[in-house]
Order: C-alpha cells, then structure tokens, then sequence
DNA sequence: GCCTATCCTGAATGACCGTTCAAGAACCTC
DNA sequence: GAGGTTCTTGAACGGTCATTCAGGATAGGC
C-alpha cells in the first residue's frame, strides 16, 4: 500500500506539473500564444500526455485555473495571517497588490484571465471566484478595523467594492509598465485612497507604515 | 478633377470600411478570434483586399487602432463640450464611462486592447495614448473644478490618476457582467468616490445629479 | 512471472488560416 | 481610346497546430 500510494503519484505529479506548466506557458505569451508543445516542452513530457490528462488544450486551460484558485487563496490566507490589525493588514493589502507577493507577471495574467473570461466560461466562472475571494478579504479587514474603530465607512460594501476595483485598474498599469507607474506609486496611490476612503486618521494611517508586527 | 477626387474616393472607402469592420470584429471575437475571412465579409470585400491594403492582418490591427483613437478622441470632445461646468461636467464622466456613450462592448474592446499590449508595441502605443488623453480629458475638469473652487484636492495628478484608475476597474466588472454590477452602479460608485477625492460639497454633489445645462 | 489497466510517447493526420499570386476590372492620363 | 496604374478578386499554397492513434512502457493484482 505504501508503495502503491508512491507510485500513484508519479501520473499525479505529472499532472500537476502539466498545469503548472500551462501557467507558466499561458504568463509567458498569453492564452492566445500558448501551444501544446510549449506547455509539454514546460512540463518536461509529451503533448500526447497534455491530452490524455485533459482531453484538450482547453480543458487544460481549465483545469490549469483551479490550480491557479487553490494557490490564489492559499497564498492570501498565508499573506494575511503574517500581520496582525486591521490598519498594518490593509497596508499589507496595499504591498501585496503592488507585486511584493505574486509579481507583476501575475497581474499580466490577471489580464489575461480577464480577456478569456469575456469568451470562455471557465475563465469567467474562476476569475469570478477569485474576485470574490479577494473582496471577501478585504471586506474581512475592513470590518475589523470598523469593530475596532480605527476605520469608518458608511457603506463598507461599496467601500470594499472601490478599493478593490482602484487595485484592478492601478495594476493594468503596472502591468503594462505605464510611464509613470511603478510599485511604490502603485502602493501609495492605492493607500492614499483607502485611508481617504474608510477615514482613518492621520496617527493611525502613518502607523501603518511600520508594516505591523509580523507574526512568522 | 472633381471626378477624379469623386473616384478616388472609392478605394479609400473601402480601406476605411475595413478598418471599421477589423474593429467590428475585433469586438465581436476578440484579437485571438478575428480572421481574415471575418473582417473581409464584414467589410463585404475579399481576403486579398484587406491584405492589399494593410499587408498583412496585424497590419490590419495597427492601421485600425489609429482609426480607433481618432474616433475615441473625437467622441470624447464632443461628449465634454455638451455640458457646461465642472461639476456636471464629471458626472457626464461618471456616466459616460458607464455606456451611455461607448456602451458596455467597448469596455470588452478596451480589455482586448490592454491585452494585446502587453505583446504588441502597436497596442501598446494605441493604449497609452488613449490613456493619457483620457486622463487629460479628466485632468482639465478637475483644473476647471479647482480653479472655480467647487473642488479641493491637493494632489490634481493624482487625484486624477485613481479615478481614471477606478473607472478601468469598474470597467472590468462592467464587461465581464460581474454579478452585482450594473451601469447605475458603476456611476454611483465612481461619482462617490470622485466626491469623496475631489472634496465636493454636498449642495454641489446634487447639482451634478441634474445633468448640468445641455448645449445641444 | 503473467495480465490488465493505466500511463506515456511521438509520429501521422487533417483542419484551419494567413499569405501569395495570376488574372481581370476600373479608371485615370494623355 | 490606348496604355498603364491602381484596385480587386478568389483560388491555390504552405505552414502551423490541435488532435488522433498505434504502439510501448510501467506497475499492481494474482
């Protein structure tokens, strides 16, 4: 059994690295530019594995994007729990966007999730779910923050639903290397507005920039 | 003479008719989608013409972003100048970016652009320069605004940089039909925040909400 | 140690599509 | 109205891929 358990893994482990691949291929030159070969050239395997494992260039597209949702969460969860109150957490939010974490790579992604979600329902249905995610953890911060008084907002929802929207726009520049627009300018631009936004006051907005305690 | 400029006419029409049609289609199928054929029935010529006039279909691409922002910039020109000062000036902004104007399938365009940019120098050019008119569009009503006193804001470049960020990012929602959004709600949550960023007073809030005095 | 299901390969297939081309239409010049 | 340039067409070409397939490897069950 053990040694049935380990040997599964292989077809499972090259499965994995197929999707991983496909990621790699699809940031690299775009759902458009991306071919079988690439991808199994990528994965260090044949394009006929591509299509035994998912049928189809598509399905590996789709399958490639539940990776993509699981690493997504995981990495927030992990991003989020490394600072603590609600004002150093969202300044957090501010660093993480700017590329501190996934990268600016990712934001050209991003954009390319978000072209294929017009046309392809897979795409739609996870970078749907993803925003959600994303949304659910700002307005998590949000609230803390409002519980303990240190933000306030009228209207939290619609808050969140701005300064989540603010990020996708600033990074479409970022990721297209806007003259002008660089990572610092991204934070303090997204930062500005949010501290405009839930009305937090000038003490408590510098504190943020301390970066918080971190936990790890 | 005449009947030469008369006749000459004919194949510049034509070239213009498939330029029309490549973002007709472009639209419709997006730049991974788009053949030849397509743009050729569109335009109700053959492949050959489009490729006699524009040399190859990425040329055909390049020649119709140029159209494409001749027509952006026009439009946008003859947007502003119907309404009259500044405050119903911007709201004309927050609801023209909703699809009053372009409509809901420009956005799609504008997500097709901004991807194509990342790889496509063509774009990448098409989009910036859209961008900064935009932007500059945006920037003279808040000039107007501050100069009139009916906005504060200490920082105009930036100001101006997150609400024309925050309309992309709205946008996204808005082309994607994200659950929950709608072209009201893509107003209203843009005008808020531009109240909010721009320090205007309640009183002068609502007058906006009255459409402003219409030229035309 | 065979048998079978699963996994894997790379060559062959065939469709699709951008581009080329040969031929002809249109029309201006003189 | 002859000659030549510019336009226009659609058929043919050729390359690029996704997908199929026939054949092996691998390994677990017995």
């Amino acid at each position: 059994m053990t040694k049935a358990a380990l040997a599964a893994k292989a077809p499972e482990e090259r499965r994995e690295r197929i999707l991983r691949a496909t990621i790699a291929v699809v940031r690299e030159r775009g759902f458009a530019g991306a071919r079988v070969t690439d991808i199994a050239v990528e994965a260090g395997t044949s394009q006929g594995l591509v299509l035994y494992h998912f049928g189809s260039l598509a399905g590996a597209f789709a399958a490639s994007l539940t990776l993509l949702e699981d690493e997504f969460y995981e990495e927030l969860e992990r991003n989020l729990s490394e600072v603590v109150g609600p004002v150093p957490r969202l300044r957090h939010i501010a660093e993480l966007g700017a590329g501190y974490g996934p990268a600016v790579g990712d934001w050209r992604l991003w954009l390319e999730l978000w072209v294929r979600a017009i046309r392809d329902d897979d795409a739609r249905a996870a970078r749907e779910s993803l925003d959600t995610r994303w949304r659910g953890a700002l307005r998590q911060v949000v609230d803390e923050g409002l519980a303990a008084g240190v933000f306030a907002a009228t209207d939290p929802k619609a808050s969140v639903l701005r300064l989540a929207a603010l990020m996708d726009g600033l990074a479409i520049q970022l990721a297209l290397a806007d003259p002008g627009m660089t990572t610092r300018k991204f934070t303090e631009l997204w930062w500005k507005s949010a501290v405009l936004e839930l009305g937090i006051s000038p003490v408590n907005a510098t504190k943020g920039l301390q970066g918080g305690q971190k936990k790890s």
